[in-house]
Parts: C-alpha cells; structure tokens; sequence
DNA sequence: GGTATTGTGTAGTGAATGATACAAAAAAAT
DNA sequence: ATTTTTTTGTATCATTCACTACACAATACC
C-alpha cells in the first residue's frame, strides 16, 4: 500500500504518490481544461480522499500550478533548445512552429498548449498561473528575434505569438497533424519573407 | 411599464423587451464566456426573474443561440461582403484578416470573436451551437479559396483559420488594434506569397 | 362583470462545486 | 508500552449552479 519508500518520517506513511498526481493531473487538466476538471475527479482518480488531497497539494489551483510546471519541463515546446544563436532568426522561428503544431498534435486527448488554453480558464489564481508562463514565452521569443532584428521583433512576436495560439485552437478542433503541419511551415514563410527584406 | 407595444396579444404583457435581452446577453457572453455568465447576472441584468428569463428564452443555451444568431449578424466579420469573386482570392484573404483584426480589438470588453472563443466552452449545447457557425465560417472560406485555387484551398483555409483564432486569443489579451493588425498583414502576405506560386 | 390567457414575484428545488472537522489508523521516537 | 507525528476515511460544510412550482397580477375576449 505504500508508495513512497521514503522512509525515516514519522507518521502514517502516504498511501499515494504524489508526483504521480502531478502528472495525472497534468493529463488531465491538459485534456479537458482547469475548470472542467473537479476536485473530485482528481481524487478519484488518484483512488484517494479529499483530505488527502489537500494535505499533500494545498488546493486545486496549488496543483494545477505544479502540474504547469512539469508541462514546461516535459511536454512544452522547448524553446531554450530550439533557439539556438548559431542559425539565421527565420530557421529557429521556423522550428518553433514546426515542434509546436507536432505537440501539440502528437496526443488527441491532450490536443493543443495546455499554456495556451488556459490563460483564458475562469479562475483567477489558475489563469494567472498560465499567464506567467505565456508571457515568459513571448518574451524569449521577443529577445532571439530582437538580437538580430530589432526593429521587427515586436511585428514578428506578435505573428509567431498569435499562430501558435491559432495551431493550438486548431489542434484542439481536431486537426491532424500534417495539415497543422503546413499551416505552421506557411507561417515560418511569413516570417523568413518579413525578416528578409 | 409595458415596453412592447405590440398589443391585440392577451394576457398579462410583458415587463421587459426580449429582444434588449438578446443584445444584452450577446455582449455579456463575448465579454466574459458562456460558462462565466450566469443566469442569475443575467436576470439581474435585465431586471427581471428567473420565471420571466426561462418563459422568453427557454434555456441558458437558447438564449446564447440567439446571442449567436445576433452575432452572426451584427458583429462578426462580414465573409459574403468581403469575399466578392471579383477581386483576386489573396486580396479577399487580405480583407478578412483585416476586418478580422479591427472587430477583434474594436471593443476591450468583447475582445477577440464570440464564435472562436465559444467552440471550447465546457457546456455541450452551446459549444455545438459555436461550432456550426464556426464549421460554416470554415467551409464558406475554403469555398472562396477552391474556386481558383482548388489544390491549395486545404492548406490555405487551414492556415487563415489558424491566424483567426490566434487573432482572437491576442486580442483577449489585450493585444491593440495596431498591432493585431500588423500581425494579421503578415498573415495575409504568407497567403499572397503561397497562392502567386 | 366574468373568464381565459399570459407574465411576474416569491421562494425554493436538487445537483455540483471547492474545501474541512474530526477521529481512527499507522508509523517513528522514547 | 506510551507518546508523538502524519495520513486516512467518513461525513459533511457553505456556496453556487441552472431551473421551477405556485399563486397573484394584468391584460383581452365574451
């Protein structure tokens, strides 16, 4: 029964892991949306009670926030390693959108950015959350751009900021992933063309 | 008291103007989403109570039909004048993405388009309500596009109607009409570019 | 006036939400 | 063995949700 093999605390030892919360969590937040997603679901689906629960996340929006966190370790697009400096600004833009509309496809069930879909949820503390991280994306996209092309990067961030928003929509409508595939290529165009001239 | 002039009707009249209810219901369901507005705000909203709402509307989810009906009329962009046939497809494009860009950010308080922003909502009826107009939206541009350009048109309405709902998610954000629009103008040269070749 | 018809106001329905009080259970420390 | 600490299960809490039962009010028809 018990999980956690943790051993040297006292008390009663944790009948569930919660890593492995987290990541259900993430699952499922990411499939159906913060708000769609109840406590009870969570709990139920961990096979445990609400006190537990909440002793070990603190509360539905704590959780949701842990859950974004491993989503941009695990499953965000990675801009840090896409956006190397040693290739021309369009190329790095380009496989951002290409790596984008690929996982944002890969899982039907959890089409789309979980970032993305929920810097509109309804709950404040869980839409600020997201917001954190859709406004960090946006700036490191800003700052490749703006490090060869200052005068375009704000034009250029707004677009790339606005198709990945758009092959998220999409991908959650059920687009598969070759015609995401090359909406993304035909906005890379955009850019390589805008930032050529 | 009596708003409805039209008599001859027996009965006690009504209180209220249904169609003021539309228009009110309209602008609260862009503002904040379908799932966010209430039924109480909007019977507080029109002054009126929950009997008199469910006797001149029938449900929540008929209500934002109506809304949408309204919608599709009043606010959102206009495709049958924008897409005239005599002019060439990439400009039609170019119109739509424009308008798009301008009635996305015209007004703070109903940011972005009723229709894309309600396709994800977590109540069945109404997301299916969206849908069909956003499903017509779709095939009236792909239509457009396959009149001249028959090879390209999956492609080509595939990435428009990435651009729009990513217009409408920036506009959400708060994004200004100048920038919305920049953005769209780099949309619409990706489609000029793709349909000269 | 009398009756049928239609809308309104009061008050409340059951279901679902996120979150808890409380005591028993299970471990370590003494 | 007793105490201390932590987690667990039962049984809720208060609030909000879309929606309605019911009697009264206000009009048209006869």
């Amino acid at each position: 029964m018990n999980d956690t093999k943790k051993s040297g605390r006292r008390g009663r030892p944790r009948g569930f892991n919660p890593d492995e919360g987290v990541a259900l969590a993430q699952r499922l937040f990411h499939a159906r949306g913060y708000d769609a997603v109840g406590v009870a679901e969570l709990t139920s689906a961990l096979g445990i009670n609400p006190p537990s629960f909440y002793a070990a996340f603190g509360s539905k929006a704590d959780l949701f926030s842990l859950a974004l966190d491993r989503y941009a370790i695990h499953s965000a697009v990675p801009l840090d390693d896409l956006l190397s400096p040693e290739q021309p600004v369009a190329a790095g833009l380009a496989r951002v959108l290409e790596e984008a509309a690929r996982r944002y496809a890969a899982d039907p069930a959890t089409a789309g950015c979980l970032v993305l879909e929920s810097v509109g949820c309804h709950d404040e503390t869980a839409r600020a959350a997201a917001q954190v991280f859709h406004r960090a994306a946006l700036e490191r996209l800003r700052a490749f751009i703006a490090n060869r092309h200052p005068d375009k990067a704000e034009q250029v961030t707004d677009f790339i900021g606005a198709v990945m928003a758009g092959l998220s929509a999409r991908a959650r409508d059920g687009l598969e992933l070759d015609r995401l595939l090359a909406a993304a290529r035909l906005g890379a165009a955009a850019i390589a063309e805008e930032l050529s001239t």
